[in-house]
DNA sequence: ACAAATCAGTTGTATTTACAACAGAAATGG
DNA sequence: CCATTTCTGTTGTAAATACAACTGATTTGT
């Protein structure tokens, strides 16, 4: 678990904790380390799941499969970014979606309850771990509602202006890189791989956009 | 104020906390009242927030509109229900989207400060209310993916099926009203008002469904 | 109670998308 | 290094959707 505090340093919930100090919560917060390889389910649709998680290697994308094989991609995790957090509640119920290693993978497990009952006097930095437990989880919210900005716009070409503008000013630059393949894009976005590829290629030759693998340029 | 502890009493928010707890937590969470007309703007796409809000009489939509006039309905909040919890981090920037009164409605603003600081003795229900608040915006983040689960199937008929039946999980019952008119659930789901009818009515003539009005019956 | 406004359903047409099938490019795995 | 698999782009067709226009029903405001 050592190996990874660094990375822990670097995350939004222990932002402002230190390395020594994050070394004592990891015990006070009863914390797991898990390792899955590409393609392994961290977590199925119908688990139960009671702890907050933070991926500190690899990726992992939430996505749900209906019957017929059609695959949604809801969301992605980077390294640093904690998952789960909606599931922890005693009342949420199963969880709706799959969580799945798209690249061998290793995360960190948290006692929910360790986190929100705050110890008297152990761990001085627990109050700051709830802030920032709260700011995080805020943040997702906002990215949800931001996908779902996406999303509901009608063609597919908006679909993609949508999210890869969102994506160049959360980048700050207006080349950038894209987590996802094309097929994942358009699981991502709800559209066709195909009708996708096809509007991809019509706004590069209309000079809007130029891309190459998962690299993207707005001009 | 006082005339909506007994709201609040009720809310998740200060769910365990009893009237006189609420009483005293009003002062000590900076709470101000606040009274809208139907139509009536809370807040604007652009504009910053700092205040957690919870609705304590009417009703709202989490609403976006393009350049072209068509509108996005998000979410709608119910009485009981907080919003603006995503926009109270410091880095959280400018609302993306607007909240508009459907009804005459009324909301209280707290300090999302005060209530994320632990005051040291004077609430006791302090800690409470904390956990409260990660729960409630956890499930509002469940929520969201599972809107994000019915915009994702690609037939308005399938997005129609997706929420609706939902809608009936989530009132354990196959007859329930929704919120929305058709033009606005037509901007839920990210489709068209028209086509939308269509379906509707089609899927009534096969015996899916009836519907009056805002009220359904899944069969 | 009446006029005006809003709402829900219907239809036809133009546009857009989904689906299937295929070919070349790129990546993967011995 | 070569064979295999995966990935991306392309095309044609069938299906679904958006849009516009209109009607009758319902609601709202005075």
């Amino acid at each position: 678990m050592k190996k990874y505090i660094g990375i822990l340093k670097n995350t939004k919930l222990f932002a402002g904790a230190g390395e020594e100090e994050i070394q004592a919560m990891l015990s006070c917060l009863g914390a797991v380390l898990h390792h899955y390889k590409k393609g392994d389910y961290v977590f199925r649709a119908g688990e139960y799941v009671h702890n907050l998680t933070v991926l500190v290697e690899g990726g992992l994308h939430i996505q749900k499969d209906d019957y017929w094989g059609n695959r949604a991609i809801l969301g992605d995790v980077a390294v640093g970014e904690m998952f789960g957090e909606a599931y922890v509640s005693p009342d949420s119920g199963a969880l709706l979606n799959d969580v799945v290693a798209v690249k061998d993978s290793s995360v960190i497990f948290f006692d929910i309850y360790r986190i929100l009952s705050v110890c008297p006097s152990a761990c001085k930095f627990h109050s700051l771990v709830i802030k920032n437990l709260f700011f995080e989880i805020s943040e997702k919210n906002r990215k949800l509602v931001a996908k779902l900005g996406h999303i509901s716009n009608r063609t597919t070409r908006e679909k993609l202006l949508s999210y890869l503008s969102d994506e160049a000013k959360r980048n700050k630059s207006s080349a950038f890189s894209i987590p996802f393949n094309r097929q994942q894009l358009a699981d991502f976005l709800s559209v066709d791989r195909s009708a996708m590829s096809n509007e991809l290629c019509k706004m590069r030759d209309e000079g809007l956009i130029e891309f190459n693998k998962n690299r993207f340029v707005l001009l």
